[in-house]
DNA sequence: ATTTAGTTGTTCCATTTGGAACAACATGCG
DNA sequence: CGCATGTTGTTCCAAATGGAACAACTAAAT
């Protein structure tokens, strides 16, 4: 077997959660990255779905008719990556589309029941994974911090850009 | 001027931070997202770098000398991205490389005074975000979250997956 | 009514991305 | 030594991604 470290050199990498210029979004988006990236990953693998695919299902599962324009302001992803993605779930047959008889430019997207047992799947990957890695906080850490988040949550989404 | 809202129906799309099944996880993605996608998006526009440059940058600002492999594992991106972000920077003059002597396999990257000026500029961009997404918090809270937000990394971190 | 401006969803196209396979090198074991 | 196994960095290739332009539609102003 090769050897794994240079016997004179195994430097600590988590050192830049403290020396980095701004700690608090490295470590977000660290945490972000741990939580996401794996699950993603088994998703893709197991389901075949694509990030954007599973936005929309997570999307549409919490409200009842949303346009595609809505799901791309929720998810801050672009409208053509929300477009493609309506097209491949609407042939999976995860979700229905109505065109708005108010205003002709917009269509009303709804889940269905086979796009919500997905939905189902999905979400228990991505809740094993956060349970894993917030799985070193206390239920009192854990509190706190989803509280804290919850406020700035609420506050990014007011930013416009 | 197109209406902006139909009168009947206008969601209030942040309540999926509450009905979400993984709440910390959803909430801790979404600011990732405000913070670094908006951030990304200036500095690829100013500067023509992309993210796993910056990346590297980053990386070995904070460290002397690092191996490919060790910024794959700080970043947790395939080493594939990482090798042509390399090249690239390595063109760009921003980083310097050289062989191990003990271990012919990989090569030692270190950052250049040049990267270093280039790092301290994305920094700025990163840091404005940062303030910006999580200014709606106060100073304690802001103390309360850097604390638990290290603690649930540095768990992370020990995760192989 | 015509013009002007804004919005929605889509297609086009170039770039970015990452899995898989690969060559070069390192180490352990018979 | 010769073989098996693991690691590093790279290339190949198919897929995902997102900016820009576009057509269809809506609404307001003149």
């Amino acid at each position: 077997m090769a050897k794994e470290k240079p016997a004179e050199a195994a430097p600590d990498l988590t050192q830049i959660f403290d020396s980095i210029e701004y700690p608090e979004a490295y470590r977000i988006t660290y945490l972000a990255n741990a939580i996401v990236f794996p699950a993603y990953a088994d998703i893709k693998r197991d389901f075949g779905l694509v990030r954007a695919e599973y936005i929309l299902l997570v999307s549409l599962s919490h409200f009842d008719r949303l346009t595609a324009q809505d799901v791309a302001k929720i998810s801050r992803r672009p409208r053509n990556t929300i477009s493609r993605a309506v097209h491949r779930m609407l042939a999976e047959g995860f979700l229905s589309r109505v065109s708005d008889p108010g205003d002709g430019r917009q269509a009303l997207l709804q889940i269905t029941p086979e796009g919500r047992k997905m939905h189902t799947k999905i979400s228990a990957y991505l809740a094993d994974r956060q349970e894993r890695v917030l799985g070193g906080l206390s239920a009192e850490e854990r509190k706190t911090l989803a509280t804290i988040l919850k406020k700035a949550a609420l506050h990014a989404a007011t930013l416009d850009t």
